[in-house]
DNA sequence: TTGACTTTTAATAACTATTATCGTTTAATA
DNA sequence: TATTAAACGATAATAGTTATTAAAAGTCAA
């Protein structure tokens, strides 16, 4: 870490209004050195080596912090619980970035609104997120070995 | 309960290879009768009025099986655990329907593929979710009588 | 229908991920 | 430097989920 790194951490801090630590520190520079999406587990495991004593719960709140902070981001607003998909037809979810309440919106309406209209509810669109769901190469080869 | 409608129940669990017993039965009526996203813990109580003497377990692993066979989807896949989002590019996710796992795609190469192109690492595409993030009526008002 | 075999179930223990608590330490700032 | 609020470490607690196991119910060939 050079001194500039250490001088952009502390504006980071400042702007987001949080204190800065070492822990925080190392947090933050191990997030930014890893890539892929980890858990608070393996973020824990790699900033452990630099401050063997860590606590697993003062990574959680520096990830927490960061977050709410809009420095990072979680990859999905849902995890947490399973839920089930009861609506059958081919739609897409509104979700809050705050509350996290998940509303359904019918294909053809987000269509409407991609075209300029309004989405309902009043709803307030930060972001548009797509999800591209199938199957990894590893597990087509599974799946094709196992037929 | 009709008859038909506990034939066509035991038509869907015979074309997934699964039992039909009472349990399972009354697990995917409430399921059907549920609307928006219910977590198993709300399904088991609306079950537990039918069946008083069912394990939140059975009910679990029910949900489960109709996830396996196609017949419900969950919500997300990506639930369970937090994880952290460290590529700060705009990028779009390809999520993995068997394995769960996260492949990052850049905003750009999706263009593409969506103009018929294919998708990098061989993933085979089954569907695609676009979801709009961003701030319910709910939370907009929050933050409007915060400020 | 019966008996052999398999699947499902209920009860409950166990496990994983996460959060809360609380006494101590550290950073911000006057 | 002294004060105060924020952050920390240790650990207990909680929520969500899964594993285990013996009993009950379902399946299927004869």
């Amino acid at each position: 870490m050079t001194v500039s790194d250490a001088n952009q951490f502390r504006a980071l801090c400042d702007s987001a209004g949080i204190a800065v630590t070492h822990q925080r520190q190392v947090v933050y520079e191990e997030l930014c050195a890893m890539h892929g999406h980890p858990s608070p587990e393996e973020v824990y495991l790699r900033v452990k080596e630099r401050i063997p004593a860590i606590s697993l719960a003062t990574v959680y709140k520096n990830i927490h912090t960061f977050i709410e902070s809009g420095i990072f981001r979680e990859v999905s607003l849902h995890h947490g619980s399973l839920r089930v998909e009861t609506n059958a037809h081919s739609h897409h979810h509104l979700v809050c970035t705050q509350c996290k309440s998940i509303t359904d919106i019918d294909a053809d309406e987000f269509l409407l609104s991609s075209r300029g209209q309004s989405l309902p509810n009043k709803f307030l669109p930060e972001r548009f997120s797509v999800e591209v769901l199938g199957l990894c190469v590893e597990c087509q080869q599974k799946q094709a070995s196992l037929s």
